[in-house]
RNA sequence: GGCCCCAUCGUCUAGCGGUUAGGACGGCGGUCUCUCAAGCCGCAAACAGGGGUUCGACUCCCCUUGGGGCCA
């Protein structure tokens, strides 16, 4: 069965990049009917964070990414946290020492910097040199018995090539003479990436190995790893990164990037989704939307791209326009409550009135609202009793020659009507406009502007009929009194 | 600095030896229309450069250039 696993470093938020990997991680696995584990990698003691492991929970959950082993949910591989691992890594550690493919090295921090500077001032490669290495085992128990700290290195092979097949790269190769005797433990006893995340992922029988480009590089350490091991290693796939729109990589910089600002803002968890998915993947016939279903059948790593994609909001803000044009009024309604509270405009309990409201005038905006954010700038005169005019409306359309009488006319036959319907309103206002040969234009426009205050707008009949006869007789004699320059 | 990866419109990309180089976002123009959108129609826009291989290269190989990553 098909295992993967996104293994974050809670460090941070989950950003653009990270949801990508992990997205990718989660179709996979949907799709092969195989398992997304989650794993935490915390064995960064300093800059680990219960914060940063939330944040990266709550990331993955508005994304709607279940993972089926790890934090919360449990599993048969657990621990999913390598600190609370770290018991499990000395036996094999030992098991390398043992077999002399892994050694102590009691290099301090200074002679490392010197044999680095010397290096560099050599023109060479600045890589460990294997010193202790050679060390005898009298030696070795020499220095312990001094108290000599030391750490463990892995002991690679010094030539030869590390070859392996990669899924979205094909084959790579890496001299082994050029790749240095990594550290595998430190002197905390923690071990380092590159050995936990082997000793993690054969523990947890992890058969592919997704994650960003930039762990290429750390693949072939990895691979000789599994081979002192006796292991046979996962399958390989290495996915470009998401670049920033200068071409570096994405960084905070470049705007938002953690995955909770785009929650915050309004975007749809699905627009995302979809969208991040077209980053470094897509079908031959180049489709944009998918519903997730179609995506989880569609999805193969063989169509993933190698070359970096550049974020674009303005795509991924057209694609949330896209959703959002496509969820039903109630569920568009749900879903914009949040930022109509918090902009005061609808108070946090929200009785059933104010429910259908708030459901009719979202969906009188529905096709223009690009992102949940706008929704209270865009409606906020069906909430308000005090509506704010724009001044350049007023100067411009209501001031404008027969306005002011236009107002008046249609306050007085708004007042004797009795259907309060959309198309009554549009008869009664057509009917007059027809009966005093004026240009609908001249009747739509400054009506608009004495109901809404501002030019544009939702249709206009639809938002009559939503703010209802008295709310709009009176918006108009308050609009007459602002042309008249009187205090209502 | 060494090693690795990558290279098609501004951006995401399709293409897997013979295509008028296709789609999407964005841009521009038109259309519809009570405004704004949405929709529809159309336009501009790319194979980084140089060598090979081949009857024929966007496509295969090499070099250069550019970008990115890893190691410190």
């Amino acid at each position: 069965m098909v295992r993967v696993r996104f293994a974050p470093s809670p460090t941070g938020f989950l950003h653009i990049g990270g949801a990508r990997t992990a997205l990718f991680n989660w179709l996979f696995a949907r799709r092969q009917r195989g398992a997304f584990i989650l794993r935490i990698e915390d064995t960064d003691e300093v800059r680990s964070t219960d914060e940063s492991l939330a944040a990266i929970v709550q990331g993955l959950r508005w994304l709607g990414l279940d993972w089926d082993e790890g934090p919360e949910v449990g599993g048969s591989s657990g621990p999913y946290f390598q600190m609370q691992r770290l018991g499990q890594y000395r036996s094999f550690i030992d098991q390398l020492l043992a077999k002399g493919q892994a050694y102590p090295c009691y290099c301090t921090p200074e002679e490392l910097a010197a044999m680095r500077q010397t290096a560099l001032l050599e023109k060479r490669p600045p890589k460990y040199d294997g010193r202790c290495r050679r060390f005898s085992s009298e030696d070795r128990s020499a220095r312990d018995r001094a108290g000599q700290s030391s750490v463990v290195r892995f002991a690679m092979p010094t030539e030869g090539v590390t070859r392996f097949h990669d899924l979205v790269r094909g084959d790579v190769e890496f001299e082994n003479a050029l790749l240095d005797d990594f550290v595998l433990l430190k002197t905390s006893g923690v071990p380092t990436y590159n050995c936990a995340v082997v000793l993690d992922d054969h523990a947890m029988q992890i058969t592919h190995v997704i994650r960003g480009d930039d762990h290429l590089s750390n693949t072939p350490r990895q691979i000789q790893l599994y081979c002192a091991l006796g292991w046979e290693p996962p399958q390989w796939a290495h996915l470009s990164m998401v670049l920033g729109p200068d071409g570096s990589r994405l960084s905070k910089r470049h705007g938002a990037t953690a995955v909770i600002e785009f929650k915050d803002v309004g975007y749809l968890p699905e627009a995302l989704v979809n969208y991040l998915a077209l980053l470094g993947w897509s079908t031959e016939d180049s489709q944009q939307l998918f519903r997730l279903p179609e995506l989880i059948e569609k999805f193969s790593l063989e169509r993933c791209g190698k070359n970096p994609a550049i974020f674009d909001p303005q795509k991924l803000l057209w694609m949330n326009g896209e959703y959002i044009r496509q969820v039903s009024k109630e569920e568009l309604a749900k879903r914009a409550l949040p930022f109509l509270q918090k902009a005061g405009l609808v108070s946090e309990t929200g009785d059933d009135a104010t429910q259908r409201l708030v459901t009719q005038a979202v969906a009188l905006e529905q096709e223009k609202i690009k992102r949940l954010d706008e929704v209270p700038h865009l409606t906020e005169f069906f909430f308000q009793e005090e509506i704010a005019y724009d001044p350049a409306a007023v100067n411009q359309v209501l001031k404008a020659q027969g306005a002011e009488q236009v107002l008046e006319d249609l306050a007085q036959r708004f007042e004797a009507m009795t259907d309060f319907s959309e198309q009554a309103f549009e008869q009664v206002c057509r009917q007059y406009a027809k009966e005093r040969g004026i240009a609908t234009g001249k009747v739509f426009h400054p009506l608009r502007v004495a109901v809404s205050g501002r030019t544009q707008g939702p249709s206009l009949f639809g938002l009559l009929a939503l703010l209802g006869k008295s709310r709009v007789v009176t918006r108009l004699r308050r609009a007459r009194s602002l042309i008249l320059g009187v205090r209502p």
